[in-house]
DNA sequence: TGGAAAATGGACCAGCAAGTCCAGAAATTC
DNA sequence: GAATTTCTGGACTTGCTGGTCCATTTTCCA
């Protein structure tokens, strides 16, 4: 995939997708053009198509790779150690830290809809990072479970999916207004679900379980 | 706001509106011209441009405000009644359904990235829409308080605050991988939510509460 | 050291799409 | 029914931007 016979070859070649990212970052895929990049990276035409013959949808794809490989570092060590209530609350707020910082646009999400739905590369990008998310979301919390801190009936994986839309849709409304409280609200509301979730049936006698609400499958 | 003083411009204007609403459906906001518009919607680029005088900008912003018109009355009429377990399921249904119809293309999400933050404008449009929509959702929750289906003690608004960043972030990941599970285990665990927050404390006596766990404000 | 391959610079091209303009048709008003 | 306003058609302009091309320099390797 990435081909760079020399050294500096392969210097310029990331160069040119870490000064395209800063970019895109600011100006929004949509007003920013080669000659951005360009100035930026400090490089010439020629070489953005040298290294990217695919032109500008190419190097977009490159980009949104990079950016998804962020997403997953930015929330480290956290996410990967996520077996105390103490370290999930590091963990989100890694998150929420890290997405303020990030300001009012969202690399990956303009970058998609810009390079759509041409061919599976750009699919596959969005795909795996959000099956890696969730992965590891799912494994913090059967790591809960191994500790007793999470009843075991737990359905991990769909709560691993809520969780994860609940951040993106965070994340997603924080750019469109410029308010990060719902990213709190999913963040906070989903950890909280984890501690009283499965606790509805057979605990106390009063006010729970069944007043005719369906687990509908 | 809509200036259209003879009975005939209004039509066209509309007509130019709901066309354009569509080809950009189809096609994402960033492979659509104006000319595809003007075939389309049968009109000239004079049309265009008499009724959307400040361009293509202005007739994206309308545009985008008559999607996010529809985005809540597609909810109807059980968006307005969410007052029993059962209303919420048939809304949960709606929703499913009105965002799986609608394909791989999120309309509004294309079009603020393009308008970007030009503008007061296009931040209104999706601000007030969240603000609509999350007030609505609060509004079902108390109904089902009052209605002594949830407790009392739960934070509604920022409950509702999640579960419509659930909402948006299912969306989003279906739009981008074309899975609507992610939607589905937000609303199900955002309702699932309903029903056992609020009662860790002071119910059952094993496994509950104080683990440990801060309630973090 | 010398030739091949890689890297770089930048002028140039071509097409497209937003926006302009004006003439003419329709309709409203008096 | 004439005048004024609104509405419509479509050719034209213009600027931008992705992409091409070739000359030149640098690096690699034998």
């Amino acid at each position: 995939m990435s081909d760079a016979p020399t050294e500096k070859g392969r210097a310029t070649r990331a160069r040119i997708v870490e000064g395209a990212a800063e970019v895109l970052r600011e100006q929004g895929v949509a007003f920013t053009t080669l000659d951005d990049i360009r100035g930026r990276t400090g490089t010439s035409k020629s070489q953005l198509f040298h290294y990217f013959p695919g032109g500008k949808d190419q190097l977009l794809l490159a980009v949104a790779q990079f950016e998804a490989d962020r997403v997953l570092e930015d929330q480290q060590p956290h996410l990967g150690r996520l077996d105390s209530w103490e370290s999930w609350r590091q963990w989100r707020d890694a998150v929420v830290e890290r997405y303020e910082l990030q300001g009012d646009h969202c690399p990956l999400g303009s970058l998609f809809l810009q390079v759509g739905r041409s061919g599976p590369g750009a699919r596959a990008i969005v795909t795996g990072l959000m099956r890696q998310w969730q992965e590891q979301l799912a494994r913090g919390m059967r790591a809960l479970q191994a500790n007793g801190l999470v009843p075991s009936d737990l359905d991990v994986d769909r709560t691993a999916a809520a969780l994860l839309a609940g951040i993106q849709g965070g994340v997603t409304i924080m750019m469109s207004t410029g308010d990060s409280s719902h990213l709190k609200a999913a963040l906070d509301t989903g950890i909280e679900h984890l501690r009283t979730a499965g606790r509805t049936e057979g605990s106390g006698g009063n006010r729970c379980g069944t007043d005719g609400a369906p687990p509908w499958p």
